[in-house]
RNA sequence: GCCGGUGUAGCUCAGUUGGAUAGAGCGCUUGACUGUGGAUCAAGAGGUCCCCGGUUCGACCCCGGGCGCCGGCACCA
């Protein structure tokens, strides 16, 4: 038809169905609980900041993946790419707010690259970031971490029984990686551009490592990669410190403590992430859940000290699903005072598209419906009753739905109650009305018959799940009902 | 940004070596059944064949350009 505008969206953006947005708020409402076994409390910022709040943050690449939006009057705003850059405004902007000021925030972010959403990437997704604001302690660290962990317990134990959630969080600190740099005599400014490289290590193996950190090479695509141009001893060094693995932390520590022991300062660097190691030992965090990865930099430029970021073992090819880092640095540009900080996010999206693919999100969390019960309309001068008796259930604590189309027919309504996995029906018509009862479908009895029977007078006649009760038990029935069919509800 | 693939009904796709009114399955609507979901049967609605230009008597098909989507790479908070 010509001059209809043709719905769609942008690459990325999605809209969620009923049955989809069920599943995300499980994973928000999962997230919570155990965010709040912390104390943490919420907070709520815009999704548009001022341009200038938003760059030069989180380096150039942040940058090229910000959605600008045009403001009035000529004021140049952008969507936020995470919560954390709010959250430092937020700090400098209330001064009088207590400190250590310990909040969660889940909100939508924005980010203009190039979706996949098979592996959870999306334009626009949703975080959910606790952050410790004005706390030196490497203490808050171990909370970050154990929290991760607690969040993927508390997802094990929501999945199937007996199938616990197998992950790991891999810790590192760019404190540790700035040692590499006098070890291996790289300029300071060429930091961010070391890390960004020993990162890819997992993906690209160690061959084009190194030909990235010398010459360059061309990838599969032909795209040509640029080499950074270190010396061949540079490179050997670069390629000590990342030979250092071991499954226990202890380990780690004193691999990287003999590599830099001609380091000034190396000693004194890695005694947090001992006491740490210590700590998370102590609380029961074992190596087994939490290793320490020499390699992990996290490409996020406004880290300072400990990054970490929690793969599933069950899908390694994924990437993180929770990461974070400190970054004790953010708050000095809006307030020129230094204030130490850390924080962990949640990939909201991310896991539930890694929870979905592993078949770990029980099927009742992705409903279609809130409703437990649909009181049909079968008889328009019955209005009033189908009224009451909706109002009934809802002041009793069931989620109700008044039939309010225009169907009269009330198999098309029943069907509508099927198409939206409606588990209770209600039907009254003048028959039940003149003996004072009302009619309860339990719709579940007629999805399992219907493999079996053929016949439609078959199907008609038995008329599965029904049964009568008197009006005045109303109430009562749909309860005892729900309660024998598990209702629905959460 | 690079490489490859692809674009036909709401969805999944077939099709025409360039020829007249463009097809299937699923879904949707209606009815058989005006008081009951499923199945069955019947009927119906639904298309600028991605867009622009070119070649041609004639283009959904061929050519050129563009755009979208999918996959891979790069990048990734």
């Amino acid at each position: 038809m010509p001059g209809t505008v043709e719905p769609r969206l942008l690459r990325g953006l999605r809209d969620l169905m009923p049955a989809e947005m069920h599943a995300r708020q499980w994973i928000i409402d999962t997230v919570r609980r155990v965010y709040e076994t912390y104390g943490y409390v919420p907070l709520g910022t815009p999704a548009l900041e001022f341009l200038d709040i938003l760059r030069g943050t989180a380096g150039e690449e942040s940058e090229k993946q910000l959605f600008e939006v045009a403001g009035p009057e000529e004021t140049r705003l952008g969507l936020r790419f995470d919560q954390t850059v709010a959250l430092a405004r937020v700090v400098a902007q209330y001064p009088d707010v207590p400190r250590p000021f310990r909040r969660y925030q889940v909100a939508p972010v924005w980010r203009c690259d190039n979706p996949y959403e098979k592996r959870g990437r999306f334009r626009e997704f949703i975080q959910f970031d606790i952050d410790a604001v004005g706390v030196e302690s490497e203490v808050a660290d171990v909370e970050m971490i154990t929290a991760m962990c607690d969040v993927m317990a508390a997802f094990g134990a929501a999945g199937p029984a007996g199938r616990p959630l197998p992950f790991r969080v891999r810790v590192s600190s760019r404190r540790v990686l700035n040692l590499l740099l006098p070890y291996a005599d790289i300029a300071p400014e060429r930091a961010p551009d070391v890390f960004r490289v020993l990162d890819k290590l997992d993906k690209l193996g160690a061959e084009k490592v190194r030909l990235e950190l010398t010459t360059g090479y061309k990838d599969e695509s032909g795209s040509p990669v640029p080499g950074l141009g270190f010396s061949g001893s540079q490179v050997d060094r670069i390629e000590r410190f990342l030979a250092i693995r071991a499954p226990r932390r202890t380990d780690v520590l004193a691999q990287v403590a003999d590599l830099f022991r001609d380091v000034p300062g190396a000693a004194a660097e890695l005694e947090p992430l001992a006491r740490m190691s210590a700590q998370l030992a102590a609380l029961g965090y074992g190596d087994d859940v939490v290793v320490y990865d020499v390699s992990i930099a996290r490409g996020l430029a406004y880290y300072t000290g400990t990054v970490f970021e929690t793969e599933l073992l069950e899908l390694p090819e994924f990437g993180s699903v929770c990461s974070g880092g400190r970054y004790d640095d953010l708050v000095l540009r809006f307030l020129g005072e230094r204030v130490p900080a850390v924080g962990t996010s949640v990939g909201v999206d991310r896991l539930l598209v890694a929870l979905t693919e592993l078949d770990r999100v029980p099927p009742a969390v992705r409903r279609k419906a809130t409703a437990q019960v649909l009181v049909t309309t079968f008889d328009k001068s019955l209005m009033d009753e189908y009224v009451a008796m909706t109002y009934e259930l809802r002041r009793a604590g069931i989620n109700t739905e008044l039939y309010l189309g225009t169907e009269k027919r009330v198999g098309k309504q029943i069907r509508y109650a099927d198409q939206y996995d409606i588990p209770v029906v209600v039907v009254c018509g003048s028959d039940e009305k003149a003996r004072g009862e009302v009619q309860l479908k339990d719709m579940s009895v007629g999805r399992r018959l219907t493999a079996e029977v053929k016949d439609r007078e078959q199907w008609k006649a038995e008329r599965p799940g029904q049964f009568n009760v008197p009006r005045t038990e109303l109430v009562s029935a749909v309860q005892r009902l729900l309660r024998v069919i598990g209702g629905g509800s959460t």
